[in-house]
DNA sequence: CTAAATTACCCTAAA
DNA sequence: GGTAATTTAG
């Protein structure tokens, strides 16, 4: 049993307990996920059944990892864990077990956009003001209601929740809510809170399930017990209820998920819920150096009210964090993308021993665009993912109205797409015709002249329905690939983004093609799916089931030689040689939204600590005191983070930037073909310019930009003046003079002007 | 109905 | 700064 020689007395202590229930607090880098995968490890040794053993994470990719980390250490048979996300685990579960919930089996699943979609179109069919029943906040409140295990029926009788909904004047959420679920469950579909709240529905109501699962369960682990919800909680103490073997791996400092419902109560319960509790701490840091656990600490212990323990660490006194001050969010992304290099120069870091992280994924542009110019390979993770994308969105949707005809999101979104003639008006009936019948909208479509539409639109909407009709008798005899791109070819979809010729065109084109592939590697890979087990299952519901809950993150593809750039959340359970953490402003960290109550300020500090604990060798922060915020500028105050750290931990470096080193060649590569985000708009086909003369805001001087040949198509002026041209004038520096604004030098780029100084 | 032009809106993190 | 929604011209 060499493994158990890595380890530590406490670590060791927790490995080789095996029956009755267990908490780890663990601290960042103190060798948590190694502990955990030990532990499974070791149970299999000792004869427990793999088959037995029930895993939960947060990540598909820690998942994935621990179950790889396992096979090394206990071979193949570590293939039958049940190892996966709360959300896949239960999907996974869901999908054996809809129909004892009325759900069809090969229910949708829906994801934050068509949800709030869905929402939205309630809204406006109920006739609501869009002003106060803002899709959004309303979403939001019904996935807190989920998360709670509040049904329609008992967020109604619920009398803190209507109560906070009258006081923000918004009583009737509770009806959009009874409506938005009635319409999920006509449509088949379920979005991401169902999945915890019917797996908690399916085990409550279903006694013979609730058993098997108990029996099948004996050995559960949770990992980031911290972020788990009231409803992920409730679950899995149902099913641990029988045997008692659970045992969850925790640390309430990085307890960064309260807005999705994660409550610290649930390790307070933890200790309460379970007499005979084995508590092991792990506060010895492996990951980072002194001075980095030492801020770590400083700024956590600010905090009020958390479980005693002490992080320490035996590594070197590293180097102090810098703080750089800069003047702008492009000097900000400029100095660190100049210090970034100088470390790949001084220190030999490689681009993949950096991580730059941020509050908002919005603040990654200006990263972007520094180490873009520098040719330095990046990969930003999150934001507007891959399978967030119009185009992959649209092609699942496709795969998923064949599989499920009743999901009213995706078939409204491939109805009239490519354009067949079925526009807004007659969806508008459809819907209408659909809610006075309580029947789906496929229903609908499939009787068109039945309910009185003309032939037109019944001749266009049977040409759409014999298409998907062709495909759904071909699901049970060919596989996902051959479906998915017969229907891409034959909806007309695919030809439509091959003949866009723009520059995002293609890269719609591209991103459509690169959708394909992985279908068929999906199809032909010998492979395991997001839980780790073998799928031989290659039809195309089994291929949606695990493609609806990945993210940008799953994404293998994504490369290993690059820079990272993500989201603090994102960074959660990760670590790098160097970490740069920029933003380090008021209203942006602590962001605005949390700074009004104790709590949330807190969860910022322990978002904070998450953050500098990612950090192995160097942490270097990072602030600017303007930035742009929807092309606004703003003026911004350091962060009171920065304040709370004592001054003999930092070294605060202020100025500008350096004139910065021309690498080009020297650090170019091919590998960062990344488009610009502001990709060229090639000047469109001749429509008639816009009538700039007639607007009143139309400034005389702005002549001068007309005379120069070129041609004004669009202007937009007041807060950020930006104006879209035609012609050859592209990067070509022009002066035009903005009235009270005075004069500004102006780079013309990609049809579009922006302002220089 | 379709496609371009224009305006409104987002204002934190995500499975 | 970027997209979704709405308005307008064809």
């Amino acid at each position: 049993m060499s493994y158990l020689d890595e380890l530590n007395e406490i670590q060791r202590q927790a490995v080789e307990h095996i029956e009755g229930p267990l908490m780890i607090i663990a601290g960042p880098g103190s060798g948590k996920t190694r502990v955990l995968t030990y532990r499974i490890a070791h149970l299999m040794e000792m004869g427990v059944d793999p088959y037995n053993i029930l895993s939960l994470t947060f990540t598909n990719k820690a998942a994935r990892e621990m179950k790889n980390r396992i096979e090394k250490i206990s071979g193949p048979e570590a293939r039958s864990l049940y190892v996966g996300t709360f959300h896949s685990v239960f999907a996974r579960l869901l999908r054996l077990y809809a129909p004892k919930l009325g759900y069809p089996s090969n229910f949708s699943i829906y994801d934050t956009q068509d949800a709030r979609s869905l929402i939205k179109n309630i809204i406006k069919e109920l006739g609501l003001n869009d002003n106060i029943y803002k899709a959004n906040i309303v979403s939001n409140r019904i996935s807190n209601a989920k998360n709670h295990l509040l049904s329609p029926k008992k967020y109604a009788a619920n009398l803190e929740m209507i109560t906070e909904d009258e006081l923000s004047s918004r009583p009737k959420i509770k009806t959009i809510y009874k409506h938005y679920a009635r319409r999920c469950f006509q449509a088949g579909a379920m979005d991401f809170d169902d999945l915890l709240m019917k797996m908690y529905e399916l085990i409550s109501e279903h006694a013979d399930i609730l058993y098997k699962l108990q029996h099948q369960f004996k050995f559960i682990m949770i990992d980031e017990f911290q972020d788990t919800n009231e409803a992920q909680y409730m679950i899995v103490r149902k099913l641990a209820d029988v045997h008692r073997n659970i045992g969850v791996v925790g640390d309430d400092a990085q307890s960064i998920y309260g807005f999705r419902g994660a409550t610290i109560q649930n390790i307070l319960n933890f200790e309460k819920e379970y007499e005979n509790l084995k508590v092991y701490k792990l506060e010895q840091n492996y990951r980072s150096t002194k001075n980095i656990v030492n801020i770590a600490n400083e700024i956590i212990k600010k905090n009020t009210g958390q479980l005693e323990k002490t992080i320490w660490t035996d590594n070197g006194e590293g180097i102090k964090t810098k703080v750089f001050k800069t003047a702008s969010d492009n000097e900000e992304a400029k100095r660190v993308a100049n210090n970034l290099q100088e470390e790949q120069l001084r220190n030999h870091f490689k681009n993949e021993d950096f991580a730059i992280l941020y509050r908002t994924n919005a603040q990654s542009r200006a990263m972007e665009d520094a180490l873009r110019t520098r040719n330095v390979p990046y990969v930003v993770y999150g934001g507007m993912s891959f399978y967030q994308r119009k185009e992959i969105k649209d092609l699942l949707a496709y795969m998923k109205v064949i599989v499920n005809p009743k999901d009213e999101e995706s078939l409204r979104r491939v109805i009239n797409f490519p354009t067949r003639g079925i526009g807004n008006t007659t969806m508008q009936k459809v819907t209408i015709v659909a809610n006075q019948n309580e029947i789906s909208i496929w229903e609908v479509l499939k009787s068109l002249s039945f309910y009185g539409f003309n032939a037109r639109i019944t001749n266009a909407v049977d040409g759409f329905i014999t298409l998907i009709e062709s495909y759904q008798t071909s699901l049970g005899k060919k596989d996902a690939f051959q479906i998915a791109s017969g229907i891409a070819k034959e909806s007309g979809m695919q030809p439509k983004l091959y003949d866009d010729k723009t520059v995002e065109g293609l890269s719609r084109y591209e991103n459509f093609q690169e959708l394909l592939n992985s279908i068929k590697e999906f199809v032909e890979a010998d492979e395991v799916d997001t839980l780790g087990t073998k799928v031989e299952d290659k039809t195309l519901g089994s291929y949606l089931q695990q493609v609806s809950l990945l993210t940008d993150a799953d994404d293998k593809k994504k490369s290993d030689k690059a820079v990272k750039l993500m989201t603090i959340h994102a960074a959660k359970g990760l670590e790098f040689p160097v970490v740069y953490l920029v933003g380090m402003e008021e209203e942006l960290f602590p962001s605005k939204m949390s700074m009004g109550t104790r709590e949330g300020l807190e969860e910022e500090r322990r978002l904070f600590y998450v953050a500098a604990t990612r950090a192995e060798k160097k942490f270097v922060m990072s602030y600017a005191t303007t930035r742009f915020r929807f092309g606004k500028l703003i003026y911004c105050q350091p962060s009171r983070f920065i304040d709370e750290i004592s001054p003999m931990n930092l070294e605060v470096i202020g100025g500008l930037t350096k004139p910065k080193p021309n690498t080009g060649g020297k650090f170019g590569n091919l590998f960062n073909k990344k488009k610009k985000r502001t990709a060229a708009k090639p000047a469109r086909p001749t429509r008639p310019v816009s009538k700039l003369k007639d607007d009143p805001n139309f400034k005389a001087q702005d002549a001068s930009a007309l005379a120069e040949g070129m041609n004004v198509k669009h202007a937009r002026f007041g807060e950020g003046t930006v104006m879209e041209i035609e012609g050859d004038a592209q990067n070509k520096i022009a002066t035009i003079s903005f009235g009270d604004m005075g004069e500004k030098r102006i780079l013309i780029r990609f049809a579009k002007l922006q302002i220089l100084s």
